[in-house]
DNA sequence: GAGTGGTCTAGACCACTGC
DNA sequence: CAGTGGTCTAGACCACTCG
């Protein structure tokens, strides 16, 4: 039996879609929360009036986003950035020498400031908006290999400290995550190469001048929209930047 | 209740992965070649006598992998990288300008030689196997951008010579495939920043010792096989390279 | 209009988890 | 054991393409 929600082309968006941003509401409006189970395929066929297989076609699709993780016989749940397993999903920085090193991330500076130009567009918000700023070294095996800059939308992190940032432990996701409610999903990141200014040269000690990778991220959440910006600096000496094409 | 100690099947794969890897011996073997359709759903259903939805699921896992594109009306087709816009999946430099630009492909050389420790390693064949090796470049808007050293195993590839490559229009990857029936699926990348030789410099027409981006990459046919290995710099002085993370 | 993929349904059974 | 997601089926109808 057809459902009669279904409109005709040209707007036309097939049932499943529309289960969809239904359940895609609930994500954004905080009413499931990472890591917590949603509803069972059958409750939500029932509640949305619709067949199971149509709900299960709609979690498909979140589930390959990265926005639900479905566990047989458990349940299907909220992503969240606490799996260890999700850290490589956006560090994607690995030894040379293969295997696997434990990251630590070192907080070295916070401070509140108001959006530049070049702040304002990235994160789409207006010039002279209040913003958080971090700056951040990365080690590997007790060795820096990154040094951070991270921008963060005061209207959305109200007031960051750094005693917060260190007082964490895990990715700083998983803070953002835990302590905020800001669930980041996708980032863009820009790649060049670039010789050391002085200050990384000596955080990173390399010399000064010498090839780093410069990493710029654009990362957002649940409607496209951006969160965060970050301007990295690579030091590929003992590391690289391993990326898969699909 | 603890289940009985013996496990139904250590080995059980449900119906639409068998089916799936039925139609992956297909492409593999050749018999459907790269921008040719195939069966249709119904068709394959009744072959290989299994409902349509399961074929379906088969056909749309291989969609997912670009392996396949479906194409409502018409039927499914054979994955094929001439299509312009499947170019930016393994080639991902954006200006930084932003817009788009028409990606020229120069061949420099191409010469016959024999798998250093290196190239063996990396295309899983023995020390002192014949491979091909080409020198091009690749330029934006008539700027030289990327300077490549390409290795291509001779058993795959047969001779390649510098005139097959600068008669053909389109590209590398499209190459390979209608002229070798080698078709890329996936690939990895390693990137770095380095310092510019002198001979690389000049070809990119950047300071020697400035900071170039250095991305190796392997790439890989049906059954995970690694057919090429490739070596590049990037002057990322009007470039970048674009990466989503998801 | 005939043939293709795309959506939706209803129901059956399997595999896994935890009480 | 009951409840979850995972697979498989059969059949209906919709949307698109092409001759």
């Amino acid at each position: 039996m057809p459902h009669p929600s279904v409109s005709p082309s040209p707007t036309f968006s097939p049932l499943y879609r529309q289960i969809k941003s239904l359940l895609l509401q609930r994500l954004e409006s905080g009413e499931w929360r990472p890591g917590e189970v949603i509803p069972s395929e059958s409750e939500l066929a029932v509640r949305f009036q619709v067949s199971q297989g149509t709900v299960r076609k709609a979690i498909d699709e979140m589930a390959s986003e990265n926005l639900l993780v479905r566990r047989q016989g458990k349940g299907t749940f909220v992503a969240t950035h606490d799996d260890p397993r999700a850290f490589f999903r956006f560090l994607r920085l690995v030894p040379l020498a293969g295997g696997i090193e434990q990251a630590q991330s070192i907080p070295l500076e916070c401070w509140r400031a108001k959006a530049g130009p070049e702040a304002a567009r990235m994160l789409e918000i207006n010039l002279s908006d209040p913003i958080n700023i971090v700056r951040r070294l990365l080690a590997f095996s007790g060795k820096p290999v990154v040094v951070d800059e991270i921008y963060l939308p005061g209207e959305v992190f109200g007031i960051l400290t750094l005693d917060m940032l260190q007082a964490y432990k895990g990715s700083l996701y998983s803070f953002f995550e835990s302590q905020f409610g800001v669930r980041m999903i996708r980032a863009e990141e820009r790649l060049r190469a670039v010789p050391a200014d002085r200050t990384s040269a000596e955080m990173l000690k390399v010399a000064e001048g010498s090839p780093l990778l410069s990493v710029e991220r654009v990362s957002f959440t649940y409607a496209d929209k951006p969160v965060e910006w970050r301007r990295g600096l690579y030091s590929t000496h003992d590391h690289c930047y391993f990326n898969e094409l699909g």
